[in-house]
Formats: structure tokens, sequence, C-alpha cells
RNA sequence: GGCGGUGUAGCUCAGUUGGUCAGAGCAUACGGCUCAUAUCCGUAGAGUCACUGGUUCAAGUCCAGUCACCGCCA
């Protein structure tokens, strides 16, 4: 039997733009649902906005348009930001979707079909100016809080939903189920809230007050209220009730939430499912909330720079790795730059980057960038072993609980300690002094990268498949799992290893942060236009490597003997990209008019050209061979 | 007003059922190495574990009360 995951987050209220909150959420979901890759699982993760009821009529009336032009573009808003921070949902959900409206009239009908609506008239408080009512204690001096003026005693008639009917079933089933609800303070939140006899909820608004939600089947006269439509997404997304996802992935569903909508999520939800004769959710993860240090933001043009910019300040990866390192979940917790800099240099370059930099550049070195071949284990090279493999079994059980604040220090364990061994081992001085100990050394600290690449997967994609690149690996992220993680020395790397630029540059403290990205590009692509003529001046050349040598005292120049027709030495700033023995025999494009130059003490006569990425440098090649010296135009 | 929670080194936090529990990381200072992103490794300092009483041979760890902050409910 397939083991299945099945996350939502909650469907955004779309009266405001996305914020770190709701990056956070999705995040969440989005490591989780890597992580159950990784671990076998079939997944689904789910996503979408909500977009009903009075507070979204009122801000597309402040917008100056129509609710349905207004949600359209601020969930237009958050669909675009998600493949932004490389989240890999399923589905985006919106609950102005037909299929979702008729799946709430369904539900409508079959919970009133068993008689747990009844419409009443009830007499409250109710404010024309906010259009809505309000109870005696959120009045100050008996006036409303915004309009300073006094509501009005009104009667109004509404359907409610006869919630108090599954009270006592809803404490049986949590104190059944400990982690139905979790961490546990919230669960003792909820069974606390549950002493209280539970009131029947609301589940109508009049169409007089508000037309903009879904009608009810029964009664043309009314709107469904908010919660109730929305809630009914993580059922009808999955084609509720006869869909096929419905019956994968309904019942191992997991909700993430933030604590500000526990209730809802916790007494209304199981009650309503309860009512429609379906089965609760597994599980209802709450997380706290991000307070803003607002002092220690930089600003930019006078304004504090949002949390979402810094994405493009500081990277993806490292922003992704800060939020599931620096909260632990369910607590609240403080974003700061300062605190997000500080994790960067000490975490991401000082420790793991660093620790890649050297594995390679060592590999490289010694090896000529062909992984060797392990001996026998030595005490020293078991305990690295065994403590890997633990780290690998604790992290399982600590992403399987939300605890990934715990699975990222595990993991960091294990990179502390590969830096410690390659101290202790020091292959550098095996280099002279013992090669065959060197081999196993080495491959013991290349086993521990893939094992490390592949546990960060889930937070830092792309970092993790940069590393894989790095090594050689043929599979990447999501092709391994756990299993194969785990089992040392069973992943070989298939060619020789590349080196690719830092994959966290320490970020200078004392130096003001770096442009957004997108001014660099707006900057890049302000070159000016050159004509036909301009471009005639270059004389581009297909040219084959037919040697390559390190040059002394460099560290990015390589020493290549081209021929185009005629053999020529061309210096190229290449090295550690490419193992030297790879790039023989490669065709190449060389600027065959450039004048020479002397660098690092050799005159150059050309260039290659080649394009760089965050990945590395990628040298510009002809896509089958060529004759060399053809014209390049 | 009722109920939960939190309060441990400059900062962020670990500390299961009371007995090497006074810890880790960051930051700071000094030393070592050179494969590495001025990185890595090692060493050092600091805390009456919010406060006050109590239980116990023994209390961050249990009990009572006080203070501060936070949450839910009224």
């Amino acid at each position: 039997m397939t083991n299945r995951f099945y996350v939502t987050t909650p469907i955004y209220y779309v009266n405001a733009e996305p914020h770190l909150g709701h990056a956070y959420s999705t995040i969440v979901a989005d490591v989780l649902t890597r992580f159950h890759i990784l671990a076998g699982y079939d997944t689904y993760f789910l996503t979408g906005t909500d977009e009903h009821g009075d507070k979204i009529v009122a801000a597309a009336e402040k917008a100056g348009q129509t609710p349905k032009e207004y949600v359209d573009k601020i969930s237009a808003m958050f669909r675009n930001l998600w493949p932004r921070l490389n989240i890999t949902n399923n589905y985006f959900i919106r609950t102005t979707d037909h299929y979702h409206i008729e799946t709430v009239k369904d539900v409508l009908n079959q919970v009133n079909e068993k008689g747990d609506i009844y419409f009443s008239e009830y007499e409250g408080l109710y404010c024309f100016g906010c259009e809505r009512f309000y109870t005696e204690r959120e009045l100050i001096d008996g006036k409303c809080p915004d309009h300073l003026t006094e509501p009005q005693v009104i009667k109004e008639s509404n359907y409610f939903f006869r919630m108090g009917k599954y009270q006592q079933w809803l404490i049986d089933h949590i104190n059944q189920h400990p982690d139905f609800i979790r961490p546990s303070r919230y669960r003792n939140e909820v069974l606390s809230f549950l002493k209280e006899p539970l009131e029947d909820l609301c589940i109508s608004r009049p169409k007089s007050r508000l037309t903009w939600g879904v009608t009810l089947p029964f009664d043309q006269n009314f709107v469904t209220y908010v919660w109730f439509d929305a809630l009914l997404n993580y059922v009808s997304a999955l084609g509720y009730p006869a869909g096929d996802n419905y019956g994968r992935f309904w019942p191992c569903a997991q909700h993430i939430i933030a604590k500000d909508i526990l209730k809802p999520h916790g007494i209304y939800w199981p009650c309503m499912l309860k009512s429609a004769g379906i089965e609760p959710y597994q599980h209802l993860n709450v997380h706290g909330y991000w307070n803003i240090a607002e002092g220690k933001m930089s600003k930019s043009l006078g304004n504090v720079v949002r949390p979402l910019d810094l994405v493009d300040v500081y990277g993806l990866d490292a922003f992704r790795y800060f939020l599931m390192r620096e909260m632990a979940f369910g607590l609240d917790s403080e974003f700061s730059e300062k605190a997000f800099v500080d994790r960067i240099n000490a975490d991401l370059a000082n420790d793991l980057g660093n620790l890649v930099s050297r594995s390679v550049t060592m590999v490289l070195k010694f090896f000529l960038g062909e992984p060797p071949e392990p001996g026998v284990l030595s005490e020293d090279d078991k305990i690295l072993k065994e403590q890997t493999i633990r780290v690998v079994d604790n992290y399982e059980i600590f992403m399987k609980g939300l605890e990934f604040h715990k699975a990222l220090v595990g993991v960091w364990e294990v990179i502390n300690h590969v830096n410690k061994y390659i101290d202790a081992m020091a292959p550098w001085v095996l280099a002279k002094s013992d090669p065959e100990r060197l081999k196993t050394v080495i491959s013991n600290i290349v086993d521990v990268l893939k094992i490390i690449s592949g546990l960060i997967w889930p937070f830092m994609p792309q970092s993790a498949e940069n590393i894989q690149e790095q090594l050689g690996l043929e599979k990447k992220g999501k092709d391994y799992t756990l299993d194969q993680l785990r089992d040392w020395g069973s992943i070989r790397p298939i060619r020789a290893m590349i080196k690719a630029p830092s994959l966290f540059p320490r970020i200078d403290t004392k130096k003001p942060p770096a442009k957004p990205e997108k001014e660099k590009k707006v900057e890049k692509t302000e070159l000016p236009l050159i004509s036909f003529e301009d471009f005639q001046k270059m004389d581009l050349r297909v040219g084959e490597i037919k040697n390559a040598q390190a040059i002394a005292g460099a560290k990015k120049l390589l020493k290549l003997t081209v021929d185009i027709g005629e053999e020529r030495i061309v210096v190229a700033g290449i090295a550690g990209h490419y193992p030297l023995q790879d790039l023989i025999g490669k065709q190449v494009v060389v600027v065959v008019n450039l004048a020479p130059a002397k660098l690092m003490g050799v005159e150059s006569h050309g260039m290659i050209l080649a394009a760089g990425d965050a990945s590395g440098l990628h040298i510009v090649c002809p896509d089958r061979p060529a004759a060399p010296g053809s014209k390049v135009k």
C-alpha cells in the first residue's frame, strides 16, 4: 500500500496583499511536501484564495473596482508569488471557482436534509456604517468603535448550523486523537473553549446586506457565511464527493494554519465534516506569528524593507532556511534583517557553503575531480558514518512532528562533524604521506555531503541540487529517497566533480546590503544598441581545446592551447568549473581578434565564450562538431 | 475577572519522570591549520536558572504566593 500525504495551506483572504505570514505557511507546506516525497509518499499540496464576504466588497470599493475585478487581481498576486518562492503546489483553488460553489451548495443541502440547519430570528446591536453586528463588549461607551455612533437594535432572520450537537463528539475525538490539533498548546486552547456550551453557528447573510457570496441552495434570499464556504475548499479541490483525488488524499489530510484561525479550523470545520458525514482531517498544524523587528530592518527610500523583499536581496534558499530554522513551529518568532544575515553568514556561508567548497576543491586537486573509491574504514570513519545515519533517523522523526528547527540542528551537527573530521584527518598531509588513506577519507567526505544535500533539499531545493551537480551525481533532489540516503556508499557519482561559485557568499555586514536583483537587471539591459557593422567587427571562430593547464598562482585562470585552424594560446577564467581532462577535445567559441593581453605572465591571444549563472560557468560550444576555424556569425 | 503559557550567559534558545543540569549556538578575546567563501579547528570569560517562601538528604526541575510579558475566554 502506498503511503499518501495531503497538505493544505489556508486559502488566503484576498482583502490584502501577500505578506510574510502567508509566505511562511506556504513554505512550511512546501517543505513538508518535499520531505514526504523523499520519504516515498504519494503527495498532494493545495493552496489558493478565499474570495467571498463583506470585507472583500469593502476592499474592492475602496480600490474603485468590482469585487470580481478586485479578487482576480489579488488572487493573481498570490498565485504569482509562489513560483518565486519555489513552491510546488499541485493545485490552486479559488472559492469563486464554479465547482467549488457547487460543492458548497451540495454540502449545505446535505447538512440541511440531516436537520442540522434551522431558521431563526434574533435581535442584535447593528452598526449601519460598518454593516455588522456588535456584541456589548466590543462597544466603547456603548458606541461603535469605528463610527462612534450608537448601534441600533434590529431584528434579523438567519440560518443557523446546529454546531452544539457535535460538541461532545468533538471533545471525545480530540481526547482520543492527541495529535489531532498540534502543538498541544493549541489543542488545550480548543479543549478549554469547548468546556463552555458551544453556540450554534450563523451560516447565512441576507442579500439585503451582502450579495458577494454563495447563494443558499434552499433560500435565494441569502448568501453563505464566508467560513462555511471557505473551509469546504479542502474537499472541493479534491473533487468531493466522487473525485479520484478525494478518495486518495482526504483520508490523510493535514492542514497548516496560523493561530488566528484556530477556532474555525479546530471547531467549526470538524463539526461541519461530521454533520456532512465526512471523516475528520488527520492533523491541524498550528503555527505562531512572525513579529517584524522594525528597528532592525534596513531602509530603502525611507521605507522599511518588507521581509519578502529580502528574497531578492539575499536569495530564496537563504530565506526559506531562515524561516524554517528560526521559528519553533507553534511559537512566535521575531524577524529581523540582522538575525537573517547572521544566520546566512554563520550557518550557510561559513559552515555549509565553505564545507562544499573545500571538499570539492580537494577532489579536484588531489584526484582531478574523480571521486576515489574507499578502502577499509577506521574508527573515526565509522563514528562519522554512524552519527550521520543516526541524524537521518532523527531527522525523519522531527520532520513528521513539524520540529523543523530540530531537524536542521541535526543536519548542522553533521556539517560541523565533517568540518572537524577534515581538520583531524588533514587530507593535505595524507596527499603527501598516505595516498591510499587519502582515498578513503575523501570518499567519506563526499558520502556525507551527498546525504547532507538530500536532507536540505526540502528546505533549500536549488542549493541542494547545486551541490548534487557539483558532486557529479546522476540524480537530483526528488529522485532520491531517505532510504537511499541512509544507505552509506550506495550512491556513486557518475561523472567528475565540478566547482561552482560560492553557494552562499558571505555578506559583508559593514557595507550596505546589495541591491535587489531587479535593479541589477535593469542596469544590465541599459547597454547601448549596436549596429550590425559593430557586430561584424568581432571575429568569432570555432576552436578545439588541445591542451589545458593550470597557471601557477592564479585561482581562476587556465592556459588553453586552442586549434582555430592554427594553434594558439588562450587564457580563460574557468578554472574549477570543469575538470582539466574534460576540457581537452572540447569545442568552444573563440573571439579571435581580441587584442592580446598578458595575464599572470601568460600572453593570451583571444577569449573563449562562456555563460555564468548561479550554478556556475557554462562554456558555449557548437551543438555538434564543426571544423576548427569555422566562422561563427 | 477565569484558564494556558512564558521568564536560564550580551543575543537566540536546550534542559524528559527532582540527584555531574548550570548547557548549546551566535557574538567577543586568544591560539592552531591552510583544502576552503578572512573560511575551518581548538581554548577562554561571564548566569544567585524572574522574585519570595516551602517540601526534600537533594530543586531551573515539585508546591504556594508575587512581578513582568503573551495567548484564549468572559
